[in-house]
DNA sequence: TAAATATGTGTAATTTTAACACTAATATTT
DNA sequence: AAATATTAGTGTTAAAATTACACATATTTA
């Protein structure tokens, strides 16, 4: 009654195009590469490549990332899947969209190899081909979302942060002010940061704490039914 | 430097797959279909078919849906796209799944003319062909989520409805039980339901009286910055 | 030693959420 | 005709979460 022939169905490329954020200190950015085949050869673009027969999509995500940025490890998240039949008029494609997420000082020696690649403030970022820039805003606000409902400093914040870029960091993605003192109560009743005996005297005069992360007490709450929730 | 040759890439059966979620009275539940070909012939199976050259991926889950109920004009979600390399064992195939939402009372003729499709609920669905089970999963959470942010009420309830149905619908959702008086409090802040003179005599010997949806208001609400939160 | 700069801290008001129990209407039973 | 059974309908209070808000501190540089 359904698939009853497999034989007589379409096959289809399928495409998987990365929207990989990128945080540092003050701007969320967003890294493009320039497309240097028709069509829309010379225009910018989302790193993208094709799914092969071997692989499943998370794979292709990750060995697309690696191969144009030489990152490994990299926190991943599949998006959505976009399928209008002219998207693409080169020929019929199913792109499905994933995005990632980096600590740009900590890799930038890695993506400084590469040629064509470009790291835009989001919010000023071009005018990309195809359907990229609705795949764009569809992934931010995924992120949004993922923001409000667990830590995100994991990916996109060094090891050890201020609070002051913690905040900064939610602020671009929230795209809104948060007060100094609620952000920082908020935080610490959440009682998954540690704070360090170090101080980062890159920003102030009188320096400012560093904090991590503490994973482990993080991934045990939520093992007991803890919830983010920012 | 990416896509660079079209030819030479991979091309792959793309199948999507329905939950069909429908609400009748009390219980939430998923329509199912009894596979008649191999392999697994016989098994319990979600709703599938494949995404064809000419159409996206949106027609063809309107499509399916279309071809197996006789349904039109049913609200339709995509999901989640499931791509394991080998999910389905005859085929490589990726499933991109959609989710549907059906007041089971008003379509009920349509449904029962078709064959080897069941209702089950939800609770006490069968095991189901592949990687169906996860699908379900990843749907109903998808759905709890959309029920606490839109309401939802539209789509799987009768255009008229007591507060007592739509309570019952929102505790099978997110499967526990809320406070009448907190629920109806909390309905009637958000300010989106009319209420209509008619009683419902079914439940009681008191009736009940019977609310609508009012779409329009709600929409407006929206364009203003309303935000649903339950 | 004065000025400039970013850090760090607590409280009170407001809003939201959660807990909770009785009366009303009416059909059915006795 | 009265009693009973059943679901509908309604408000208040306590607790918790969120928001708004201002000044002293440490340190470098002028």
């Amino acid at each position: 009654m359904i698939l009853n022939n497999y034989n007589k169905e379409d096959k289809i490329l399928l495409a998987v195009d990365c929207i990989i954020f990128g945080f540092d200190k003050e701007q969320l950015k967003i890294l493009l590469v320039k497309r240097d085949f028709e069509p829309e050869k010379g225009n910018w673009s989302l790193m993208g490549g094709f799914l092969k027969k071997e692989e499943d999509l998370d794979k292709a995500a990750i060995r697309i990332l690696n191969h144009l940025t030489g990152l490994n490890n990299i926190y991943m998240e599949q998006v959505y899947s976009f399928s209008k039949v002219d998207r693409d008029p080169a020929e019929r494609t199913i792109s499905v969209i994933y995005y990632a997420l980096i600590d740009i000082a900590s890799h930038n020696k890695e993506l400084l190899k590469q040629n064509p690649i470009h790291w835009f403030n989001l919010k000023d970022a071009p005018k990309l081909i195809f359907d990229h820039n609705r795949m764009v805003e569809r992934a931010m606000s995924r992120l949004r979302k993922r923001a409000l409902n667990k830590p995100i400093g994991f990916e996109l914040l060094p090891e050890k942060f201020t609070m002051r870029q913690l905040q900064k960091l939610y602020e671009a993605i929230l795209d809104r002010k948060l007060d100094k003192r609620n952000f920082i109560n908020k935080f610490n009743s959440l009682d998954i940061l540690i704070k360090l005996d170090e101080k980062d005297m890159s920003s102030s005069k009188k320096g400012a704490f560093l904090f991590q992360f503490n994973e482990k007490k993080y991934n045990l709450k939520v093992q007991e039914g803890f919830n983010f929730k920012l």
